[in-house]
DNA sequence: GTAAAATGTTAGCGTGAGCTAACAAAAAGG
DNA sequence: CCTTTTTGTTAGCTCACGCTAACATTTTAC
């Protein structure tokens, strides 16, 4: 299951709005990532085709237990990539929301753990 | 002007063809980016009416001084994130360099001097 | 110096992801 | 309750960027 950039932010976004909100709607996912209703309508039933969310015409959106799986990971990736822009490389944290964004569909698992672990040490060892 | 990720490629591409070979041609870049003659041939059209290549049918293939320096842009923040995915984060080589490929295409110049200046730091730290 | 091989081009297809226009369903409110 | 507004869907377009098939040009090499 290989997803796409867009498919990512799908994911990560509907998981957001069900955590904060209640109901997640076609609209709401279209004011968050600033595209058009019927971009997201297609863009979400590829995920239910692909068994990551669950979806009714003229109904809530919700993930599926995989896709909830997979947006946690993807926002865990975004959140020490922009971890690291920010506290190590002191990146200002507008621009580095931006990148890290971006690079969070690059990066691999491996990667994203092995920085995960680099900036812990960095950091702790900035406090002595 | 913004470049897409296919189009950082041909750059990259072409630029290293032609410091190391001689005459770039479309066979040589197909051969590199493993892609067919004919997506060549309109990509390198496509950076040709950007002004940041010259070509004419059935001719080589050069970089404009505007598209060399993108190049060399582009070369440098690959290099950088490789480094950095070896020397710091410690991923094999292999592994690294794939994903630096990727990554170059996202990260801004910002980013990969702050990056460059990073590494140059803590590789001078660890050896005292 | 011409035939075969290599190289390059054109035309047209497929996919992902966005868009607008037009229409359909649901919700809100007088 | 019935009309207006909001929300959602469908159809079809565009763009980037790959691809194959078919054709054109250039080079090689006898």
């Amino acid at each position: 299951m290989k997803l796409t950039g867009s498919q990512e932010e799908y994911l990560k976004t509907i998981y957001l709005l069900e955590k904060n909100n209640k109901k997640v709607r076609v609209t709401d996912i279209a004011n968050k990532l600033k595209i058009t209703k019927p971009s997201v309508n297609k863009g979400i039933n590829t995920l239910k085709e692909m068994g990551l969310a669950n979806y009714e015409a003229y109904g809530n959106i919700s993930l599926t237990e995989e896709g909830e799986n997979l947006a946690v990971g993807i926002i865990k990736r975004q959140d020490i990539l922009e971890m690291f822009l920010v506290e190590v490389l002191e990146i200002d944290k507008k621009q580095a929301m931006e990148e890290a964004k971006a690079m969070k569909h690059v990066v691999s698992e491996n990667t994203a753990l092995k920085l995960d672990k680099y900036i812990t040490e960095v950091l702790n060892l900035g406090d002595l």
